[in-house]
DNA sequence: TGTACATCAGTGAACGCGCGTTCACTGATGTAC
DNA sequence: TGTACATCAGTGAACGCGCGTTCACTGATGTAC
């Protein structure tokens, strides 16, 4: 009982459900802690405030989505190649753990805000990867970032799309999908 | 006094600038009252509860999009003209009224599950048009859905990169540059 | 046109509920000797 | 190995605050005659 890692991630996995099911301000500490099993006090032990929770979820996930995104646009391979790796990597992502995929999306625009040049962002590696194969002339005749605008939105946007079934697709194949499209959009 | 319209607008006007400032749930029936210079209970004048002001300003901007999306979609141009003219539709709806368009991108996802299907939902229209060139065959090789989340995606993301600063770029600039983009995306 | 009455947008004060949070406590587990 | 003590994850009961909402009211404006 004295360590306390097993109700951390308990209590971590009933908040993200919650959250993404019901949105995050729709769930009280109460609701947290019934689902995960244990007092709302508890919750306190773990996290200084509701908000710290919350934060805590968006962070780490976060971060995790930069440092596997990066692992995959840091190789030796050829740019193009790791653009692809990129989206497939983030396809991946989505069809691991798609509850915290939800979760950051729901939570972008409440936290996105304070974290633009925050050095865990995903976006940021993409970003660099992008301007990286601007710079090799390897990309089509647009400013890099709005090229890396567009590659977040087609792959986020299905994402969407799929989440509320309005695009019916099994995983493996939107993967497939996906990193054409992208690649047609971005290289010349 | 008897024309409380006036009132309403003020009130709609003030909600959407908090709601976009600070989040929906952050804001109370007391701030958007104190912004828009009445007493709180006036509120229950104009709405029956808190929820349905903010489902009225959703459904509202929604629907409006959803009319300059069709009007755009249903003319007699041929269909990349049309496909064109929807983007550049999206990108001015941004730049006349930017607040109701991150409005509308905040709370899409509190929202958008219980309006698919919906008559009056932009992204219906969208997708109608696509479908439509997808059978004249003018559209890549993918499928229709497919296409129709990628150009959502590139303007959103684009829009939403725009928001942050991510992407500095006048709005008639990106305008052009986001037709352009899009149609490469979308034409074979 | 003038008067009496009806309407209803907006107000002021108050309501109770559920929220996040606190804190003295318990008792199982780990540590020292 | 056995005993005494320290630690700290988890609890139970309670807190006050701010929230959404209600409702009897006011008084300016519109209507009837």
């Amino acid at each position: 009982m004295r360590d306390g890692s097993e109700t951390n991630a308990r209590i971590r996995q009933a908040a993200l459900a919650l959250f993404v099911e019901r949105g995050v301000s729709a769930v009280s500490v109460r609701d947290i802690a019934e689902a995960a099993g244990v007092r709302p006090s508890t919750l306190y032990v773990h996290w200084p405030s509701r908000d710290a929770l919350v934060e805590d979820l968006f962070r780490t996930g976060f971060a995790a989505y930069a440092r596997r995104i990066e692992a995959a646009a840091d190789g030796d391979a050829p740019l193009p190649e790791r653009l692809a790796l990129v989206v497939r990597t983030v396809c991946r992502l989505y069809a691991e753990d798609q509850l915290l995929f939800r979760f950051l999306l729901l939570t972008q625009h409440i936290n996105l805000a304070s974290m633009t040049n925050d050095q865990d962002n995903p976006i940021e590696m993409l970003e660099r990867l992008v301007a990286k194969a601007h710079a090799a002339g390897v990309t089509a005749a647009f400013p890099p970032k709005l090229l890396t605008a567009a590659m977040v939105g087609i792959v986020v946007q299905a994402a969407t799309f799929h989440i509320y079934g309005r695009l019916k697709r099994d995983p493996a194949r939107l993967e497939d999908e996906l990193t054409r499209l992208c690649l047609r959009t971005v290289l010349p």
